[in-house]
DNA sequence: TTTATATTTAGAATCAATCTAATTTATGGC
DNA sequence: GCCATAAATTAGATTGATTCTAAATATAAA
């Protein structure tokens, strides 16, 4: 897994800066809130994952009970459209988010599913820039997402490559 | 909308090479080049949209009566495994597949949910060998998306709020 | 307070995607 | 070419994450 450089962590994505964020971008929106939004948009700034909506919803019901699955479905639908979390999706049966809109990259493993946050200079700032100028678009969060395989699946993919080489003469790989 | 350098349209990224390319991948996996996988590859290659599932499901089943859901789905999610195409997913209920894998720029407008593709130079090939290095990921596919608002929604927007500015006093938007 | 609006809830409904078991098609050895 | 084996396809049933619905509740405005 090697190092990263502490320097390419540029900001800070602490929980209540995010919580601030989801807060307000909700209260700009001309939206309420309530309690069952409040829990929600905390929930998002403490997690490091990158949760499920079910999952969202499974783990608020166990210490918010009497939350539904519509309120919790909206509010991330409503946080998604404001740009404050994205949809990431992998191949996976559900849909997960990505709570932390900060430039970084995320690695996406076709073989074991994980996705690895990994901070460096993506230069994305410069094509932000470009993109405005040349097409109008006015950017709200950034997804870079780099698919393939990550360095354990990697090694695993190459030792099951030398030991079907082994057995058969077959030319067939993955 | 303004306009795009050609200079930026690196490769071509012509029909008949993704078919071939779709194609070489499923039989360097050691799959048989079915008449049924066949088709759903012409139907990638061909197309310059973002297709969904159920989309090359109904527009094959129209030309190849008998083709089945079962055949299309496996077909797709081992092309997604391979990397050969890349799953998008914007706030639509389905999902969608990028065809397109060469490198490039996805604007996905939170308001319409249009995608454009903006072929430029992300810098991504500079990440990709960072990334190879130091946390010894292979990258199959890259997928640089820049989810806000396009130019048409943008206007749109200002539009919006400038009315809301003359009727009401409120500090709302979106 | 009263009225209007926004939000939440529980449970039903949806429908894209997957699974299953049977059938068809291709492959390799003889 | 023929047989045996494996691979792929199909039609239809099933699943289950997400959305929808109608009623209840909470909040804001007047």
């Amino acid at each position: 897994m090697t190092t990263m450089p502490d320097s390419a962590k540029i900001q800070t994505n602490a929980p209540a800066e995010k919580y601030r964020r989801y807060l307000q971008m909700l209260k700009k929106a001309g939206l309420r809130l309530t309690p069952q939004r409040i829990a929600i948009c905390a929930y998002l700034a403490h997690t490091e994952r990158h949760p499920s909506a079910y999952q969202v919803y499974e783990e608020l019901a166990a210490t918010h009970p009497g939350i539904s699955r519509a309120t919790v479905y909206n509010t991330l639908n409503t946080l998604r459209e404001l740009g404050a979390i994205v949809e990431l999706s992998f191949g996976s049966d559900h849909t997960h988010y990505e709570t932390n809109t900060q430039p970084h990259v995320n690695l996406i493993c076709l073989r074991c599913h994980k996705i690895i946050d990994y901070y460096g200079d993506p230069g994305v700032d410069a094509v932000m820039e470009r993109v405005r100028q040349e097409a109008g678009f006015q950017t709200v969060a950034v997804k870079l997402d780099l698919i393939g395989f990550c360095e354990e699946c990697r090694l695993q993919r190459l030792d099951e490559i030398r030991a079907m080489a082994r057995t058969t003469a077959q030319d067939k790989f993955l």
